[in-house]
DNA sequence: AGCACGCCGACT
DNA sequence: GTCGGCGTGCTC
């Protein structure tokens, strides 16, 4: 019997593992499960070293509860990656493991990888069956489908609407039969790639088993995720995994499906923060023992183990969804590459409207830029324009061109969109006679005004409150909503087109995945004339009968605070704009705005990314934004701001002697520009460095003092890095 | 984060 | 005389 020691990443929020001692422990425990005392009770961790010696008297060490040796123990290049994102972002490696890893795994249970979901191919039998069918039927069309399209996993016949029965009745007759994998790569129903998506999959299918990032710059309806299955395609044929990350509300089951059927035979896990502990595990472990081909899921699953894996994609790669904005506040496009670099696989990062940050990646060679510049499916990109609103009546915000406009749609029986970015009926109430407005009692905030439910709002905090009958501060009872959200709007195209459909699509409408895929159908359905929606509407889906997009309210991001904000108005309005004429008719946008002769309409119109970004590139040199520069902010938050801002300053005095040193400028606290969330009161200092390794080098040496300054109780702290609004 | 210990007010 | 408030200190 040996003794040996155990370093344990417990989740607790202090940069610290804890040192056990363990009997018969072998090299590959590291990556375990384990059950160990701490304090009075006991918690689970992982093993994440097996040091020589611990950093405290062995005679001080307790002895381990028991290693969970029944699950397989999580590969090394997994604790690696964990450990990274630990270091990088400046969490407790703990916790980091503890989001990283199902809960399932994490209980000492064992998940049984059942075989659950068998390939099935036709029997001898089947084949004789099929040939002598008489009657159209569903065992039938199943047994067809196996003949045309070749093995297939039973959870996609199960998909289609009735088959289950017929399954179970064919499998029971023995016409069909659980077979040996056949060609995991083989794919059911792929079209023709037009010689620019051809000749984009040649160029990344060249660069197979070595760590190269590229920049898939492709217009809406280019035809992008044809060329990701394609390159999954040839990463399955030689063996190898594939991760798809999507954005969060990208990924719907239509995706699911088209993934999954494209390739029959292979194993796809899907994984998405929607599903159940169990289905997240099973995900988990299946690709981690190898037996899933394909991972398509959001941020989370950039954590997901692959031991063979060959290719990674991300796609909308600018979408804001990949970073976390609580807890481990990891952006998953960039740990992508880290993991990518780390395998020595290639990376494809795919956007129409690309961040800034791997825009200019590719301009200065880091990233290769592939482009496909045409339309696959559309005729033409949609013609763009600015509607100058200072020259026009408005009639309840709407300008008469896009009245007429949707007016000329209603006419050919086309659908129109009006995208505004706003909730609710009305963005406040207020009192014309003394000035009261509808103040979040827990936020700097307005409450905002719901009709639909009769209810004032806060979209911050969630607050909510009855609509009050009088001014509470002066008794007028002449209090009114005040500007326009999605709510009136729709009421007010309702009035002015009382015979179109007007169906809103936001938030509010879509809170369920049910719903938004009830919406989506009903769109797709033709059930709609006019679509009314916030950003929601941005992104994803193509409606064939969607010709005309009008855009309101555009200019609030035009001059706002963030340096980020016009970067991502422009992203929305293209992406917005790609909805527009996607089908057989062509599309036209109007976009309302008192600065026509803005650059970023400029650009829009022209549909010019590339002139924008240059533009945009530009002024952020200029003035040292990212990513010219490397942040992080670190945050407070207590019930009081002064004690935030209190603390800052201490943080910040810690940090003078060694900001000179790393070259970085360490900023003054300030209270954010929204103070008070939720009855905290927030405040945050800004970190800029010249380069990423140089932040990390400074944050690494500050946060050790910053975990040394014992802050009040009440106050909480974060550091953010590479955050994605300053 | 838990969960102890620890030292000062109104109750069987 | 005790129950209990939440201040501070530790957890291998």
């Amino acid at each position: 019997m040996s003794t040996a020691i155990v370093r344990v990443a417990l989740p607790i929020p202090l940069p610290q593992s804890f040192d056990y001692t363990a009997e018969n422990v072998s090299a590959g425990d590291l990556g375990r499960c384990v059950r160990v005392p701490f304090g009075r009770g006991e918690k689970t961790g992982l093993i994440v070293a097996l040091p020589d010696c611990a950093d405290l008297p062995v005679d001080r060490l307790k002895p381990v509860i028991a290693i969970q040796r029944e699950a397989p123990a999580l590969p090394a290049d997994w604790l690696a990656m964990v450990e990274f994102t630990a270091r990088y972002y400046q969490h407790p490696l703990g916790e980091v493991v503890a989001m990283a890893l199902p809960p399932r795994l994490r209980k000492a249970d064992a998940v049984a990888g059942a075989e659950a979901d068998p390939l099935l191919d036709l029997t001898d039998a089947g084949r004789d069956a099929l040939a002598a069918s008489k009657r159209e039927s569903r065992a039938l069309a199943l047994l067809r489908r196996l003949a045309e399209g070749g093995p297939c996993r039973r959870s996609l016949l199960r998909n289609e609407d009735g088959a289950n029965p017929a399954v179970a009745d064919a499998l029971k007759r023995g016409w069909i039969a659980p077979c040996m994998a056949a060609e995991p790569a083989a794919m059911a129903g792929a079209p023709t790639l037009t010689d620019e998506q051809q000749a984009a999959v040649e160029i990344i299918g060249a660069e197979a088993g070595k760590f190269q990032p590229f920049l898939l710059a492709g217009v809406t309806g280019s035809g992008k995720t044809e060329v990701y299955l394609r390159l999954v395609a040839q990463a399955i044929a030689r063996g190898e995994q594939a991760l798809m990350l999507v954005p969060e509300i990208a990924l719907t089951p239509q995706l699911e499906t088209r993934v999954a059927n494209r390739f029959p035979a292979a194993r796809v896990v899907s994984l998405h923060s929607a599903l159940g502990e169990a289905a997240r595990s099973q995900g988990f472990v299946q690709a981690m023992e190898g037996r899933a081909e394909i991972v398509l899921g959001t941020r989370l699953s950039v954590f997901t183990p692959l031991p063979r894996l060959g290719l990674i994609v991300v796609d909308e790669e600018h979408d804001a969804s990949y970073k976390q904005h609580e807890g481990v506040r990891y952006n998953a496009r960039d740990l992508a590459i880290w993991r990518a670099r780390q395998r020595g696989v290639p990376i494809v990062l795919g956007s129409a409207t690309p961040s800034l940050e791997s825009w200019h990646a590719a301009d200065t060679g880091r990233y290769r830029r592939v482009e496909l510049a045409n339309r696959a499916v559309a005729i033409t990109l949609p013609r763009v324009r600015p509607v100058d609103v200072r020259r026009e009546k408005l009639q309840h915000g709407v300008s008469e061109h896009l009245l007429r406009a949707i007016e000329a749609r209603l006419q050919r029986g086309e659908q129109s969109l009006v995208f505004l970015n706003r909730r609710g009926y009305a963005p406040v109430l207020s009192c014309p006679s003394c000035g009261w407005v509808s103040r979040c009692p827990h936020c700097t905030a307005n409450m905002v005004l719901h009709l639909a439910d009769k209810r004032l709002r806060c979209h911050h905090c969630s607050f909510d409150a009855g609509i009050p009958l009088a001014c509470p501060d002066c008794g007028d009872q002449d209090i009114q909503p005040f500007g326009r959200g999605t709510q009136r709007l729709e009421e007010t195209l309702g009035e002015r087109f009382p015979d179109a459909r007007v169906l809103r699509v936001d938030r509010d409408a879509a809170r369920t995945r049910s719903q938004w895929e009830a919406l989506l159908d009903k769109i797709g359905k033709g059930e709609a004339d006019i679509l009314v929606g916030t950003q929601m509407m941005a992104k994803g889906h193509d409606f064939p009968r969607l010709t005309f997009v009008g855009v309101l309210n555009a200019d609030s991001s035009l001059f706002a605070a963030d340096f980020r904000a016009p970067e991502r108005l422009f992203q929305q309005l293209m992406q917005v704009g790609g909805r527009a004429g996607r089908g057989e008719l062509p599309g036209e946008v109007m976009v309302q705005t008192q600065y026509p002769d803005h650059p970023l309409y400029k650009c829009l119109e022209k549909h010019d990314f590339a002139r924008y970004a240059a533009l945009q590139l530009e002024e952020r040199k200029q003035a040292r934004f990212p990513p010219y520069a490397a942040n992080a902010l670190l945050c407070a938050n207590a019930p009081e701001v002064a004690t935030s801002i209190a603390w800052l300053k201490d943080a910040r005095a810690a940090a003078m002697p060694l900001a000179q040193a790393y070259g970085v400028q360490v900023f003054d606290p300030v209270p954010m520009r929204m103070v008070r969330l939720a009855r905290r009161e927030r405040a945050q200092l800004l970190v800029e460095a010249p380069a990423r390794p140089a932040l990390q080098a400074f944050l690494t040496e500050w946060s050790r003092h910053l975990w040394a300054l014992k802050p009040p109780r009440e106050l909480r702290w974060h550091l953010d890095v590479d955050p994605a609004e300053v």
